[in-house]
DNA sequence: GATCTTTGATTGAATGACCAAACAATTTGG
DNA sequence: CCAAATTGTTTGGTCATTCAATCAAAGATC
């Protein structure tokens, strides 16, 4: 039962935190929402900053496992035999993939990162958040540009960070508007990337 | 007086809303700062939502007179003789500028975002701000798409959306994390649009 | 097997602090 | 003299966190 009552906290504060914000919901309706007594959630979690973070941590599970389950490790390295450039058109296709079916859980990430932005422990989180996925983005990139005709003059790593800005980006015009058009968007810069990454060589162009 | 009142309490919400963060900072912080009783600030501004929208609003004034300055007109249409990819390039450039000497207004703004989230109010703000600078980026997208040689098949609205997207999302990851090299991050994205704009007439390759 | 003990889970009320907004009173300037 | 500007307090409510007290169940002791 102790576990269980854990996972109710953590699914009632995903719950709370996506319908009413951070900073509109209290301690007390997280744990009325779990059917829980208000000091209940401050036994298992010190802070309303901890359980803003296994929240999200734990909503992520399942997109993570999507991930997993279309057939990309998040985590190690390509694999060598596979065509990087079908990764990233995957990667973009799961992208519109998650838009429609984790609009909650996005929400409250940009909570997050507005949370982050004056409170040190949350700030910890959002980079981390940051990081991992952008490294995931560059390892995907330093594969496609192994094999480009015309290697860039931006490094992977900065490729990576631009590309990562821009899918959040759009997101975030999407979660403001929900009118607003993101998978034109994403297939906008689907074929930005695909067309540079797959442009012949031909150096009759000044850049930089 | 009272016209130098309204804007001495509209600078110190700036710079009290900058350094504390939205949520974090009260009325009467404002006020003090300001050197004002607390109750002044609610003489001049119903509402906290009211002095954040201004102050940024405010705040944006001397960056809008950057771009101005810089040749380029925000809201008209784009020259008709001008190389429009010239525009492109030159966005780029103030965009890192922008990075360089308005940090405390991008951090101002993506509090603004965050408390946006749950704030029908300061929803609204948001959206005319993105969809104001989305548009901008437009008009330079569309320009540039009348000159290409093969033109894309996203629209100039979806690729607007991307690339303001991704100048967001660097900007964030600045934000969140000073060492960010955001000026590669622009690089890299400004090599990838301007090789996407000004790639050869070869149809030899799919994208759908 | 019956009673005592310990431990962790859970409760709900109390604490201590904070704040946006409203307001009545005072001052200023024309 | 009046209206606008300005003050500083009050109001009415909020909330995260603490805490002493209960409860249930699992051991321990006899």
């Amino acid at each position: 039962m102790p576990d269980q009552t854990k996972d109710r906290i953590v699914d009632a504060a995903y719950r709370t935190l996506v319908r009413r914000g951070y900073h509109e919901t209290a301690m007390k309706d997280i744990a009325a929402e779990a059917g829980v007594a208000p000091g209940l959630a401050h036994y298992y979690f010190e802070t309303k900053e901890d359980l803003l973070v296994a929240a999200i941590e734990h909503a992520c599970e399942p997109l993570m496992a999507a991930w997993e389950a279309a057939g990309v490790n998040l985590s190690g390295p390509m694999p060598e035999d596979a065509d990087p450039m079908m990764f990233a058109r995957l990667g973009f296709e799961l992208a519109k993939e998650e838009l429609k079916s984790y609009g909650g859980l996005f929400l409250l990430t940009f909570d997050m990162f507005g949370v982050g932005l004056h409170n040190p422990k949350i700030a910890s989180a959002v980079r981390t958040f940051i990081e991992e996925r952008r490294a995931f983005v560059a390892r995907i990139t330093q594969a496609v540009i192994a094999g480009m005709a015309e290697p860039p003059l931006a490094s992977a790593d900065a490729i990576a960070a631009a590309i990562w800005g821009s899918l959040h980006g759009i997101y975030l015009q999407k979660v403001m508007s929900p009118d607003f058009d993101a998978e034109a968007a994403i297939d906008a810069l689907s074929e930005m990337t695909v067309a540079f990454a797959t442009r012949p060589k031909d150096a009759s162009r000044e850049e930089g």
